[in-house]
DNA sequence: AGTGTATCCTGCAGGC
DNA sequence: TGCCTGCAGGATACAC
């Protein structure tokens, strides 16, 4: 998905568009990306005014008076597009999923190609049950080294794997734990357990600096993702390792290396992240 | 506990 | 041009 930058970036853009708005018609074109059937989901909805958007993880939340909350996970190609006239021509969404026509005349619409995302309506309290599955905020104020290294020493898999389970840290994708491991010079198969203090300090360190500069540069389009207006995000250039095997590595001209396990592809300087067996 | 595999779905790049 | 395969920012469920 969009990871966290690219759902921050989201959720800041529709915090400034459509806070205040109140929903007068709801169209589900595409049933598949609830998780009940449409007509109940409509029903919650309409007629429901918006009053905040905020993050948790990868997911937009969008309060509703009543306490409920529409929680949106963007799976690998959805976008969330807001438009304060109805679009035409290329504005046009291609593969729209659902649309919330706001009373004022502006929408909201979930487009999402492959609709591996998620739309749901959810109670105050539904909610918080599903958050609290969810591991810490790596930008959190209370977030620190040391939480990172006692959770890392619980575990024997490898940091990559680590890094994407969304139950030990929340938020961080394919794209931003190769980013964030080159940064901290830990190749991505090393086992959680085996990163030392000073390591896991540097991890800490490289998640935050790496998590931030994404969300400054609007988040990370390969392909797909879009930010709330529209336009691409700017981190790609950026990227250091991430799909950039066989390219020299910026710091050591190293051959960029790509391995694959646990079913993704992980990307490494080999130079720059040795691995445990090599040192 | 951790890993590999498959699943949901569509589009696109590359090989032939 | 066309057909086929593999691969893609995610999450989950399963067998081993």
């Amino acid at each position: 998905m969009p990871e966290l930058p690219e759902a921050e970036t989201i959720v800041r853009g529709l915090r400034s568009s459509i806070v205040g708005e109140r929903i007068e018609r709801v169209e589900v074109l595409k049933a598949d990306v609830l998780r009940e059937p449409k007509r109940r989901f409509s029903a919650k909805l309409r007629g429901r005014t918006i009053v905040a958007v905020e993050r948790r993880a990868k997911n937009v939340l969008i309060l509703l008076d009543g306490k409920r909350l529409v929680a949106v996970n963007l799976g690998m190609t959805g976008r969330l597009l807001h438009f304060s006239t109805p679009p035409h021509g290329s504005r046009r969404p291609g593969h729209p999923a659902v649309r919330l026509r706001f009373a004022a005349g502006g929408l909201l619409v979930f487009d999402d190609t492959r609709r591996f995302g998620t739309v749901e309506c959810l109670s105050a309290d539904q909610w918080r049950e599903r958050s609290d599955r969810l591991g810490p905020e790596p930008l959190g104020d209370d977030y620190a080294s040391g939480d990172l290294l006692a959770a890392l020493s619980m575990s024997r898999s490898p940091v990559r794997s680590w890094l994407l389970d969304q139950r030990r840290i929340a938020g961080i994708g394919n794209i931003y734990a190769a980013e964030a491991l080159y940064l901290a010079g830990i190749h991505p198969k090393c086992p959680a357990r085996d990163i030392d203090p000073d390591r896991a300090a540097a991890l800490h360190q490289s998640i935050r600096t790496v998590l931030r500069d994404a969300i400054r540069a609007g988040g990370t389009t390969i392909r797909d993702y879009r930010t709330a207006e529209g336009a691409e995000g700017q981190y790609a250039r950026h990227l250091y390792v991430y799909g950039r095997e066989g390219e020299p590595c910026s710091r050591c001209d190293t051959t960029v290396e790509k391995v694959v396990f646990s079913n993704r592809s992980a990307f490494f300087c080999p130079r720059c992240q040795p691995s445990s067996a090599d040192t």
